[in-house]
RNA sequence: GCGCGGUUAGCUCAGUGGUAGAGCAUUGCCUUCACACGGCAAGGGUCGCAGGUUCGAACCCUGCACCGCGCACCA
């Protein structure tokens, strides 16, 4: 066995380990082996941003994965862990350009041009991209890195297209003007789910406007937009409300711009509430979702007085024009208190939607974009419904079924240029000069002649390149728009080439990310070519999927809906929701708070198995993470005393032992494994049901108090003795429980145990492939069933045995405490039962007593301390030392309290209403427990007594 | 407004009807030949509040309060 350093220096172990783990391929998962018997297991990462460096909700989330995989491999199964990064379009784009800001290389992004931008990114991601890769290697991650992905690689890329035409062909897909939430910022659309309410203390403005066909009647409007007021082209009044009822179809005047103070109408719409402000509501159909409404039930014009990028345009007149939204507020404010417009502002609060990524808020803007109707909506709320695929904790079931029961047709195009560009083209043209054109311009006339007014055709008919051609006649009935859709490069080489213009506009980057679990296989949208896939067959649906629940809407919920209508089947059976990470005060870990430490700092100092070790301790099952730097400690700490206690079983000498002799097992060694199959069971259980931070804390209790303060300390009376069998079957005992806590362990500290695993020789005679090579792939342990407790003739009862001496212990050890005795001293016990000399011996040394007596005719003088133990009185003498009055006080508390607990126990069982009512095991329990009491009780009176 | 989660020792949390628990922190003692990143021991809680069910409630029911989160939203 070689020797174990004195001292553990976990950085130079982990790289070691982590490059072995590569060089022997022990990530790579293999299709082949999967069979009957071994079974696959996988997860596909939840890609990180390639821009991303490793924050603490990476540890927590990439920690759980790694001990699902390599529980998983310890189990017989075939794993995959699919790692890889997210292109994640809008926020990479932005990184970017802020860098080549502030290299002071571009103004802005048109001074490079849309192509010259992305070939920047590229070149930023192939130095970057990986940074974040490395972090996860440093945790220990057991990823197939052969496999490593990319949102935006070319056959991912080729996957978005493809699905993109495919629901554009099932017409899930559609252009259209609609109301979206524009980021002034970013100069982009969002999807409904990027947009954050947040409570704003703002004001609310009131002011008049008077009636033009009746002069001197004034309405009071209430807006916290007067800036808006430009854009403002009706009044709207509940029709049910008496106090305007009259004033319907007639007009007010537009108090702004100054120059343009036009007539507009009072409609009556049910929308106005009248019991907010005044219930008067301007409407202003540009600005406000609810207002663009109101403006199509009345045909009200739509006056947008914004730029894109939220400053005031002409429209909003000479005074507001050139103003951020927010300074043109003011403005407006300023107008209408100098014209005597303005009644009152009272602060008033209301939320408002930011934009998530640029952190502004955003504007309700009506412009063309594309949207998509959720495919597979049913099953994939079924699946959940029903329980087939499992949420953990499972009260997400209900949250996302609520949103997929108020599914809003999703805005998928996205005003950048970094991501899935959208595959669709458009030229417009007279008809007649396609009759001479190219093969594809002469099919589309051929078939434009028997099109109606808009029609839809597919092109080129072949089962692997998708493409959809539609046609719209424009007035004239010469001239067509051509839009064609197409999955295929030769094609769309073929549409740039004949001037046709692609779609600017860029798919948002959950569009990639919902084909993850797929598309990473190898995916292609060919049917027949994909049952054929290896990867695909033995993998796809993945078995977990450990996410934060704050992307439950943004990606959980439309995997499952692409799973469904791409792969026919759910994209996983279980998912795990993480909690989220909060520093000691309970706030969100965050960059612009400076609230989360740098993991790889902690990796540093305390080592990545510490800090894995500290974060799942600290994880339990659905609920928030409170993070504590003393964890991580706690786990280094914890790391230490594992490599010593194997340093202390290397320091007995002697080969492994793997044979253990029945008939020389002690109390202990029986004690030990029946808590070892305890830890066991537990162990596992836990892990099969998430609960990480419950599996630590077994493995925490089990091996530091159970093993090192009681099992170790009290095999020292075998291991410093005389008799060489004794010792060498203790040993053997110890090597099986060493080995298989390290196993235990393996998938929370994967570095420490793989090298004491080594280190210790716990290898050696294992196959290859069993723990041979790795402690990664030794069999997990499971509990000796009865058979083999049969033949180790280990029974039930042996725990209270052992128990029963370490209760003695605690009370002896008590004493000494109570009396301040810091030494060896001499202890004496009066047996209530034949104890054997190593029970005495074990006593011996747990008490650290020298010597121990055991005399059951001994006579204490007056006044020496004792202890009735389960094994009968212990007694702590303390010759010329005695303090009376001490011991009489440390007696009279005890007697105080068991007089209490038997007051209490005695009345219950004078109480009819309980004896009478309640089951006969709670009665005997409380029988024996009065009758403890009293034994207890006749005892310390005895002592009390003697004390004279 | 609707929904979800939480409230137990100074802190972080276990504990789903029968004698209130763990780790950390605190205090005292101990450098004993694996480990001071250690050992031994001690103190510390009317289980958020108010009702109810029950022989018995931290636990079940009702209401309330406070903290956190999600959804919706009225200008």
């Amino acid at each position: 066995m070689p020797e174990l350093e004195k001292t553990y220096t976990p950085a130079d172990v982990e790289s070691r380990w982590y490059q072995r783990w590569l060089d022997d391929k022990c990530f790579e998962a293999d299709p082949a082996r999967v069979s009957e018997t071994r079974p696959a297991y996988s997860i596909v990462i939840p890609p990180p941003n390639v821009t991303g460096v490793l924050h603490m909700g990476h540890v927590l989330n990439n920690t759980i994965q790694d001990i699902l995989c390599r529980r998983a491999r310890m189990a017989g199964k075939e794993v995959l862990w699919l790692p890889g990064t997210d292109h994640a379009g809008l926020a990479t784009q932005n990184v970017v350009e802020k860098t080549l800001k502030k290299q002071g290389l571009i103004k802005h992004r048109d001074d490079l041009g849309r192509e010259k931008l992305i070939e920047k990114i590229w070149e930023w991601k192939d130095k970057q991209g990986d940074i974040i890769i490395d972090q996860l290697k440093k945790l220990g991650s057991s990823c197939d890195w052969s496999r490593q992905r990319f949102t935006f690689d070319e056959d991912y890329n080729r996957c978005v297209m493809r699905v993109f035409v495919d629901l554009y062909k099932k017409g899930l897909i559609y252009r259209g003007k609609r109301m979206v939430n524009w980021c002034p910022s970013s100069l982009t659309a969002l999807s409904d789910e990027e947009v954050i309410m947040k409570q704003q203390k703002g004001f609310m403005y009131h002011f008049k406007v008077e009636v033009v066909e009746a002069p001197g009647t004034w309405l009071t409007i209430a807006t916290t937009r007067p800036e808006t007021i430009p854009g403002d082209t009706a009044v709207a009044v509940n029709p049910k409300d008496p106090r305007y009822a009259d004033l319907v179809g007639k007009h007010i005047r537009r108090p702004l711009p100054l120059e343009n103070q036009a007539s507009i109408r009072i409609v009556a719409d049910d929308h106005v509430d009248f019991e907010f402000g005044t219930g008067v509501l301007k409407v202003t159909p540009a600005h406000d979702k609810a207002d663009f409404e109101i403006g199509q039930r009345h045909s009200l014009e739509v006056i947008d007085v914004l730029h894109p990028n939220g400053v005031l345009n002409e429209l909003a007149g000479k005074d507001l024009a050139g103003l951020d939204r927010f300074e043109g507020r003011k403005k407006a404010v300023e107008l209408l208190t100098e014209m005597g417009a303005m009644i009152k502002e009272e602060p008033h609060q209301n939320n408002v939607g930011y934009s998530e990524r640029a952190d502004v808020p955003i504007e309700p803007r009506l412009s063309e974009q594309w949207f998509l109707k959720y495919p597979s909506v049913k099953e994939s709320q079924e699946v959940v419904a029903n329980g087939t695929m499992k949420f953990h904790p499972d009260r997400w079931a209900k949250v996302y079924d609520h949103w997929m029961t108020g599914l809003q047709d999703w805005c998928i195009s996205r005003q950048v240029w970094w991501g899935h560009r959208i595959p669709v083209w458009r030229k417009t043209m007279p008809y007649a000069d396609l009759q001479d054109g190219s093969p594809l311009e002469r099919a589309i006339y051929v078939l434009g002649e028997t099109l109606s007014a808009s029609q839809e055709t597919s092109l080129s008919g072949g089962e692997n390149d998708q493409s959809v051609l539609s046609y719209q006649w424009l007035g004239d009935s010469k001239t067509i728009e051509i839009t064609a859709a197409t999955s295929s490069d030769k094609e769309s080489q073929e549409l740039d080439r004949l001037g046709f213009t692609q779609d600017p506009d860029v798919l948002d980057t959950w569009f990639s990310s919902w084909l993850w679990p797929f598309a990473t296989m190898g995916w292609t949208g060919d049917k027949a070519h994909d049952s054929t896939i290896p990867t695909l067959r033995a993998f796809y649906p993945t078995t977990d999927l450990v996410t934060g629940p704050d992307i439950i809407f943004f990606w959980v919920a439309r995997m499952i809906m692409a799973g469904f209508e791409w792969m026919g089947e759910l994209p996983f059976q279980n998912v795990y929701y993480t909690g989220i990470i909060r520093d000691k005060q309970g706030r969100k870990m965050s960059k612009s708070l400076g609230n989360s430490p740098d993991p790889l700092d902690l990796i540093a100092t305390y080592s990545a198995d510490a800090l894995r070790f500290g974060i799942m301790r600290s994880a339990p099952l659905g609920q928030d993470i409170c993070f504590d730097e003393k964890n991580v400690e706690l786990g280094r700490n914890f790391c230490t005393k594992l490599w010593n206690a194997a340093r202390f079983r290397q320091m007995q000498g002697g080969e492994v032992e793997t044979e253990i002799s029945a008939a020389l097992l002690s109390s202990d060694d029986k004690w030990i494994l029946l808590r070892l199959n305890t830890a066991i069971a537990e162990v596992s259980t836990a892990l099969e049901e998430y609960r990480f931070s419950d599996a630590t804390a077994t493995l925490y209790r089990f091996f530091w108090s159970e093993y090192c303060d009681w099992y170790v300390e009290a095999s020292k009376a075998v291991l410093q003795g005389s008799d060489a069998k004794r010792k060498e079957n203790t040993l053997a005992v110890i090597d099986f429980v060493l080995g298989q806590t390290l196993r235990l362990f393996h998938p929370f500290l994967p570095f420490i145990t793989e090298e004491l695993w080594h280190g210790m020789g716990f290898n050696a005679d294992l196959p290859e492939n069993q723990g041979g090579k790795s402690i990664m792939f030794a069999v997990w342990p499971k509990p000796l069933d009865a058979d083999e407790l049969a033949h180790f003739g280990i029974l039930p009862e042996d725990e209270k045995t052992a128990n029963e001496k370490y209760e003695a212990v605690n009370l002896g050890r008590g004493l000494k405490s109570t009396f301040n005795i810091n030494k060896k001293v001499r202890f004496v016990l009066q047996p209530n039962q034949e104890l054997p000399a190593y029970e005495i011996e074990v006593l011996r040394i747990l008490l650290n007593a020298e010597p121990l007596d055991v005399d059951s005719a001994y006579v204490p003088t007056k006044g020496t301390p004792s202890a009735i133990t389960p094994l009968g009185t212990i007694f702590l003498p303390l010759d010329g030392l005695i303090d009376i009055e001490a011991e009489r006080a440390r007696i009279g508390k005890e007697l105080t309290k068991v007089e209490s607990e038997l007051e209490k126990v005695t009345a219950k069982l004078a109480d009819e209403n309980f004896t009478s009512k309640v089951p006969q095991k709670v009665l005997d329990e409380h029988q024996l427990r009065k009758t403890d009491w009293q034994e207890k009780l006749a005892k310390l009176r005895e002592m009390m007594s003697a004390l004279g």
